[in-house]
DNA sequence: GCCAACGTTGGC
DNA sequence: GCCAACGTTGGC
């Protein structure tokens, strides 16, 4: 089992969007980086273990759990001139984006804000990729210490 | 293959 | 809105 941080900016698509959501899941379309696009198509599993990040906001920070619902597979936005998202250099038979389902778990009552997660940078969260400074990566993968350690905060 | 220009991310 | 960091693009 593998365990992830993902980043979402709320005004976008928040975790109350995602609680509202039919099955508390989604489709988590839209990644169009080469780094987080092969953690999607060949290392996320099934069952996977996702903290949701809220990112270009007021108080950016962790705000819940969720699972990795189904695997990587082609992300179809890529394919729609009309989406934001559309990529008109993907061809359908070599599919360059990928995206994964994920269902919420868990909404923490408060969230664990970035300042919070930045007090243990030199600690039990030394090598957090989030800390790192000018991390970028939409998706991040998380060590299992690093996760009982957040999930503590929570 | 180098590297400057440009675009995006994301905290503040 | 600013700006640092860094990925991508494209000319050479």
């Amino acid at each position: 089992m593998n365990y992830w941080l993902m980043k979402t900016e709320p005004s976008t698509f928040s975790i109350e969007d995602l609680a509202k959501a039919p099955r508390r899941t989604t489709h988590w379309d839209g990644v169009r980086n080469y780094q987080a696009r092969n953690m999607l198509r060949d290392e996320m599993a099934k069952g996977d273990r996702v903290f949701l990040y809220h990112s270009s906001c007021a108080v950016p920070g962790i705000v819940g759990i969720a699972r990795i619902a189904r695997a990587g597979y082609p992300d179809h936005t890529q394919f729609d001139p009309k989406s934001d998202h559309y990529d008109p250099a993907s061809r359908r038979e070599a599919p360059r984006w990928y995206m994964v389902d994920v269902t919420l778990e868990r909404r923490f009552p408060r969230e664990i804000t970035l300042e919070t997660l930045r007090t243990h940078a030199r600690g039990a969260l030394d090598g957090l990729l989030l800390l790192r400074a000018g991390n970028r990566l939409s998706i991040l993968p998380v060590t299992e210490s690093q996760w009982n350690f957040i999930l503590s905060l929570a």
